[in-house]
DNA sequence: ACGGGTGAGACA
DNA sequence: TTGTCTCAC
């Protein structure tokens, strides 16, 4: 539901920058021999020639049109040339597509804050550029404006027969007895219309766009000519625009409430709102949606640009929609899987490129039904703690769809023999990755990560409590024993096969990844005890034909007792290992919370000494305990804030959840030995790499 | 039960 | 907060 924001007085410029039919333009610099041709692209082919999702402007002509299919196309434009997505581990691959949106991003990025508002459009907050330019350079002092500029569409602006559009629009640009706010515009137009150039200079692609004084009145012009033309809205304009347009083509409208209004209220048109009195419109639709209506239907609108040049999500998805429904417990794993190295490798480029950690991960998945009446339950979604490294994450999706399923199927559980005629099937599968933040470049990165998650992911007990029931990795044993094993019996021999494969494939991928990083001069470095941790992790559920199945050898967990919870490994443990288990916590932010577990009889009494790096102390004391806290913080919260802990008693698979590359300096820097004398010469190299695969 | 794959945001 | 829902391209 859209909410009604905070006005400012508009003295802003606003302009939204959208690429035309992108998709197709990265294809046609790919092949520019599809340059000025009907072209479009489409995803998947097989079924009637593939979805269409992005159309050219010539084949638009021809009367094509997005969510057409290929088939279709070909019938009403036989000329038109389809283009498929590229196809990476059995689904579409949009890669390219974000690669090139990024391009457009950091250029538009240089005119002021920038918005990425979705893969093809951006928001531009250009009002300190256009002040400037105002207050240094105005439009009426320059001897010439450039054409790209004269091209622009104003709304409002007359034209009478005869007369020059191009000048129309200088003079309109240069009129020195405009008001303020359409001077600022003016000042918006040239600096849109020259980052537009340069966009496709530099990329080759063309865009459109909108000027004036909000998001949403910049979003409707960027709309309005299309392609490679850019539309400004003065304020004196906005009323005549919003009078005459049709309620739906208004952002947020488009759907359920824009219905609403149109089958409830009978507005049509966005002036239609005028007859309502804000409270009215708050009856209607709730405080906050009633006034923003009642704002848009003034042109008002005081949402802010973000300031944000990446996404603050990564999802990998596929539907499998009819006969190609899942039907079978492996199909849902192998697909996962894909899913999840998909998601997995952006992840890494995340970190590599931007320095950024996800910490939730969510799967969501859509079902059928069709024994009962209960068909239309919907497929729970579920979340956990998101731990780094494609096989983690394989194992953790897996098992958070075994905990929705086991939910959806609930009261069916053992009536579900599966075969492939049951009346259930899985007909869509996604995986995502949010709650994504920043990790300051430093050595003294990790500990405002670790500070971070302490904030974001400090549960309250009756969260945590709640945690524990949710979590797929808390199942009790003899619940876990009813229904999956049950569906595990549903397994074909061939798919059986597949997954084997995929299993040995899926181990030898993250060896080869783990070796083209830094990683494994790090692996071998590692203690021994190490070591050993991770050659019974890597390959244990995927080793043994029901290995990835069951849940004894997976990750099982019960709990066990304590003020902090605490989830212990079921599998078969030494005494060293046992005793590391009994710090461990598994499937939940564990670092922290272990950071949390503190021990005061070996902090106190030992003494402390403090070294500061950029604005976090490191205090160490002897060598084997430290504490960490901010030095930002006031005299008296430090000594609350303060975490110690043992260094000995650090369990050093806690540290496999982070990403690698992070596991790398924790670890370096929790080698006692070592501790005091690396720590500034591996700031300094720690800075060094981070910033060295530093884009944008 | 084909407009797919992805994103963002609001709400309870 | 998590999970659901809506909306958009």
């Amino acid at each position: 539901m859209p909410v009604a924001k905070p006005v400012s007085s508009d003295g802003r410029v606003i302009a939204h920058i959208d690429m035309d039919c992108f998709y197709v333009q990265v294809e046609q610099r790919r092949q520019p021999e599809l340059r000025g041709l009907p072209t479009a692209v489409v995803q998947y082919n097989s079924w009637k020639g593939g979805g269409l999702i992005a159309v050219s402007y010539e084949a638009r002509k021809h009367g094509v049109k997005r969510s057409m299919r290929g088939d279709e196309a070909k019938e009403v434009c036989p000329q038109i040339r389809l283009v498929q997505v590229p196809v990476a581990r059995g689904k579409a691959d949009l890669n390219s597509y974000r690669e090139a949106g990024s391009e457009v991003v950091s250029i538009l990025a240089r005119a002021g804050r920038c918005e990425r508002a979705s893969i093809d459009e951006v928001y531009l907050d250009l009002t300190d550029a256009a002040e400037t330019m105002l207050a240094e350079t105005p439009p009426e002092s320059l001897e010439v404006i450039d054409d790209e500029a004269l091209k622009s569409h104003i709304l409002g602006l007359k034209h009478e027969d005869g007369s020059d559009m191009k000048e129309n629009v200088k003079e309109w640009l240069c009129r020195s007895d405009a008001d303020h706010r359409d001077k600022l515009l003016a000042c918006g137009v040239l600096i849109v219309a020259d980052l537009r150039m340069q966009v496709l200079q530099e990329t080759q692609f063309t865009c459109s766009a909108g000027i004036s004084h909000n998001k949403m009145l910049s979003k409707l012009a960027s709309a309005m000519n299309k392609p490679a033309q850019q539309t400004v809205v003065p304020c004196l304009s906005v009323q005549g625009l919003l009078e005459s347009l049709p309620i739906k083509k208004m952002k947020q409208l488009g759907g359920k409430l824009g219905s609403s209004l149109q089958s409830e209220l009978g507005v049509n048109f966005v002036g239609d709102l005028l007859r309502f009195s804000e409270q009215k419109l708050q009856e209607y639709y709730g405080i906050n949606t009633g006034t923003w209506l009642w704002n848009i239907a003034r042109g008002i609108s005081g949402e802010e640009v973000e300031g944000r040049l990446l996404p603050k999500s990564h999802g990998s998805g596929k539907t499998f929609p009819g006969p190609r429904a899942l039907k079978m417990l492996p199909s849902v794993q192998h697909w996962l899987n894909e899913l999840c190295e998909e998601l997995s490798e952006r992840l890494h480029i995340d970190l590599d490129q931007n320095r950024r950690i996800a910490r939730t991960l969510s799967l969501h998945a859509s079902a059928y039904m069709s024994s009962d009446s209960d068909s239309h339950k919907k497929f729970p979604s579920k979340s956990c703690p998101l731990r780094y490294g494609t096989i983690k994450i394989q194992e953790d999706a897996m098992n958070l769809f075994q905990a929705g399923l086991r939910e959806y199927l609930g009261p069916f559980k053992v009536k579900m023999q599966g075969n492939k005629k049951s009346g259930w099937g899985i007909t869509g599968l996604s995986v995502s990755a949010s709650k994504i933040s920043d990790i300051p470049s430093g050595t003294s990165s990790i500990m405002k990560y670790f500070q971070g998650q302490d904030q974001l992911c400090s549960p309250s007990k009756l969260a945590k409590d709640k945690l524990e029931l949710e979590n797929p990795c808390s199942f009790s044993e003899d619940e876990s024993n009813s229904t999956l094993n049950v569906i595990e019996h549903m397994k074909l021999p061939e798919e059986e096969a597949t997954i084997k494969n995929e299993s040995s494939d899926l181990v030898s991928t993250e060896y080869k990844t783990s070796r083209n990083s830094l990683e494994v001069p790090f692996y071998s470095a590692m203690p021994s005890l190490e070591k050993a941790d991770f050659s019974q992790e890597t390959p244990l559920s995927f080793s043994g034909r029901e290995s990835h199945l069951e849940p004894k050898l997976t990750e099982l967990r019960s709990k066990v007792s304590g003020e902090e919870s605490t989830f212990e490994s079921g599998r078969p443990a030494s005494e060293q290992q046992v005793k590391r288990n009994s710090l461990r916590d598994k499937g939940t932010p564990s670092l922290l919370r272990f950071f949390r577990r503190v021990d005061p009889s070996c902090s106190l009494q030992n003494e402390v000494l403090t070294q500061s790096f950029d604005n976090t102390n490191i205090c160490s004391s002897s060598e084997n305990s430290i504490s960490i806290h901010g030095d930002s913080l006031s005299e008296d919260l430090q000594g609350k804030e303060m975490w110690q802990y043992n260094v000995d008693e650090i369990d050093p698979s806690v540290i496999d959840e982070l990403p690698l590359k992070i596991q790398e300096e924790v670890r370096a820097w929790l080698r006692p030995q070592k501790r005091q004398a690396n720590s500034v010469r591996r700031s300094v190299g720690i800075t060094d790499y981070f910033s060295r695969n530093k884009k944008l």
